[in-house]
DNA sequence: TTGACATGCAACCAATAGGTTGCCTATTAT
DNA sequence: ATAATAGGCAACCTATTGGTTGCATGTCAA
């Protein structure tokens, strides 16, 4: 059971890209799913998507596991909830004051 | 009180790179700080500082009053809640089926 | 009013990302 | 055995990113 979580920074930067949240949505839609699964309906080679799933790999968002000549993806849910409590908790913490910070000066800004 | 979210995809772009993400953290310790400030200690001219602060204000995520000749950047939590909210919610609740889908999975391979 | 300070703007450069094409390998089905 | 299917690997191209340097502008203080 290795490598369930990741680099706080594999996964953010994996994140970044619409192409590759767009797989895990589908992954979400639907577990398993082969490569040539994934690539349908997408407008890229197939080569192309095999990178962006390399990254999502990388940052153990995705879990990959051979049957006979197919790759099965599986979605791995635990660096995308590590995010959420460790790095997003950090800032809900601070979350109204500082809100109500940036408002007043704002505010201050505007009529001063 | 315009823009206070964002573009979900500016935001996970600005999150991607450890640079920003430091950034976001000094104005998360200490609110309004200015560039100069906020360029101390970090090995980068004040220009590349200058860009990355652009990114996070297009994103949003920093908020920017000028004062006299000074820039004062403040923290807006809102994207970062959103983010929280709308995006990492939604793989929160498929979460530990997902989880216990991958293990099964990962088993039934290393065994069978 | 002159100098120092805080920041902006633009051109430039190297490294990386994101995509392509072409070809190779392994597995399944006929 | 052979053909079709599923996927990997490598070279290559272009656009973007992340940084630099040099110079310009506006504000504050002596």
């Amino acid at each position: 059971m290795a490598a369930m979580s990741a680099d706080v920074d594999l996964v953010f930067k994996a994140l970044a890209a619409p192409e590759r949240r767009l797989l895990l949505d589908r992954l979400r839609a639907r577990n398993g799913q082969t490569l040539g699964e994934l690539c349908a309906h997408l407008e890229m080679t197939r080569q192309a998507v095999t990178k962006h799933l390399r990254v999502l790999e990388k940052a153990s968002l995705v879990v990959c596991i051979w049957q006979g000549r197919e790759k099965l993806h599986y979605l791995n849910p635990v660096p995308i909830h590590e995010i959420g409590e460790k790095w997003i908790g950090k800032y809900e913490r601070g979350r109204l004051r500082a809100l109500s910070e940036l408002k007043k000066k704002l505010e201050e800004n505007e009529n001063g």
